[in-house]
DNA sequence: GCCAACGTTGGC
DNA sequence: GCCAACGTTGGC
């Protein structure tokens, strides 16, 4: 079973909001690469909840899956931050999840920490540069990152 | 198709 | 707040 990452921003939807509602709507990604990685994902899949742009960045959890891709309603939503004027009902080309929550992870798991890991050297997430949000894990690199916890 | 300009991400 | 890196846009 595939396994995932994805990041968000903490005063948005932290893991700790996500603990709270139980499930939530993964919507806003506005970048193909991701789009393409959560229109891969299948009710069921584990992925790590990575809190970004925040005082703490780290892997702060686990939720899964539960709803496979869909067309995101924030694209057509002109009060939504995250509008998308060329996007229509016919032809929207966002898509959103929905997750649920699983384990929150006490303390989070630091990415300065997460960089110092010979087996995460391929993983997008501590590569210079790289801004991608949605990105899968391979099992190898999940099974790493849980002994960190 | 090239590429400069611009906007965004996201760590620090 | 800074700024490096990246993705997107749009003129040509």
């Amino acid at each position: 079973m595939p396994y995932w990452l994805m990041k968000s921003e903490p005063a948005e939807l932290s893991i700790h909001d996500l603990q709270r509602l139980g499930e939530a709507r993964w919507d806003g990604v506005r970048n193909y690469q991701a789009r393409n990685f959560l229109r891969n994902m299948q009710a069921g899949e584990p992925f790590f909840f990575y809190h970004s742009s925040c005082p703490e960045p780290g892997i702060a959890g686990i939720a899964r899956i539960i709803r496979p891709a869909y067309p995101d309603p924030t694209a057509l939503d002109p009060d939504s931050h995250y509008f998308d004027a060329k996007a229509s009902a016919e032809k929207n080309p966002w898509s959103a999840v929905d997750v649920a929550f699983v384990e929150a992870f006490e303390p989070l798991i630091p990415l300065a920490r997460l960089k110092t890991q010979s087996a995460l050297l391929a993983l997008p997430l501590v590569q210079k540069g790289s801004r991608l949000s949605v990105m899968p894990v391979a099992a190898d690199e999940w099974a790493a990152i849980l002994t960190l916890r």
